[in-house]
DNA sequence: TATATACGTAACAACATTGTTACGCAAATC
DNA sequence: GATTTGCGTAACAATGTTGTTACGTATATA
C-alpha cells in the first residue's frame, strides 16, 4: 500500500483523461479548464497537479496565470508496456483460443 | 466519485500489471501467481476479478482448478485513445517547444 | 491604495482500495 | 466417508482518493 503517482495512475482517472482531451491542441489556464467541468476548481486543480507530477502537464506561469500545456512524452511509458508483451500475450492468445474453441464444441 | 473498473484502472496497478507480466506467455491458477507475491492469496484473488471485469484475464475452470489466461485484447482501448489523440498533442508540444524556447532564452 | 482575479492549499467528509484473517464449499485424494 | 487442496468471500482495519468549503497570497486593474 502506497501512493502511487505514474503515468499509468494518472490516466486511470476519466477526469484527468477529459482534462487531457481538452489541453490537446492548446493550452488553457486552470479556470478555463475548472469551467468546463460541473466539479470544483480546487478538484482540478489537484487532478492538473496529478498531471504535472507524471509530466504529462505542464505549467507555464505568466503572471498570474498559469497556462496548462498537454505533454504525451510520458505516454512512451504505457506505450513501451504494451510493445513489451505483447509478443507473449500472442502464446497467451492461443491459449485462450484453444480454450474458446473447446467452449464452442462442449456447446454443440 | 464512482467505481470504475475499466481497463485504464486494471492496469494502473503495478501488483495488476506485474500479475499479467506472469501470465503473458503461460496460464497458470491463482495459487501459482500468489505463491510469486507477498501479498495474501484472496488479495491476488480480488486483483485477478479485477482483470477479469475488464476482460485482461480470462479464467478457464477445470475441475478445482481455475486457469488464468491473458488477454490483451482490451488494451486495443488504450492503444486507441493514445493514438486519437496524438495529432492533436502535436500541437501542445509545438507550443511546449515555443515555451521551453523562451525559458532557454530567458536563462542565457 | 482598494478590489478583482487566478490561483494554491488546508481541513474535512464520503467513499474506494488494498491488505488481512477466518470461514465455507466443491473437487480430488486417501 | 474423511482429509486435503484450490479458491471465493465476508468482515474488518488502514490508507488513498476525490470531492467540498474556507481561506491565503500574488498579480493585474480601477
Amino acid at each position: 500500500m502506497e501512493t502511487r503517482r505514474d503515468v499509468f495512475h494518472a490516466i486511470a482517472d476519466p477526469t484527468r483523461r477529459a482534462i487531457l482531451h481538452m489541453l490537446a491542441g492548446k493550452k488553457m489556464n486552470l479556470n478555463t479548464v475548472a469551467d468546463q467541468f460541473d466539479i470544483s476548481r480546487p478538484a482540478i486543480s489537484r487532478h492538473i497537479k496529478v498531471l504535472t507530477e507524471c509530466g504529462m502537464v505542464i505549467i507555464k506561469q505568466e503572471g498570474r496565470e498559469r497556462y496548462c500545456i498537454a505533454n504525451p512524452g510520458p505516454l512512451s511509458e504505457v506505450e513501451t508496456w504494451m510493445k513489451t508483451y505483447k509478443a507473449f500475450w500472442a502464446d497467451s492468445l492461443d491459449a485462450l483460443d484453444e480454450f474458446l474453441k473447446k467452449q464452442r464444441i462442449r456447446k454443440k
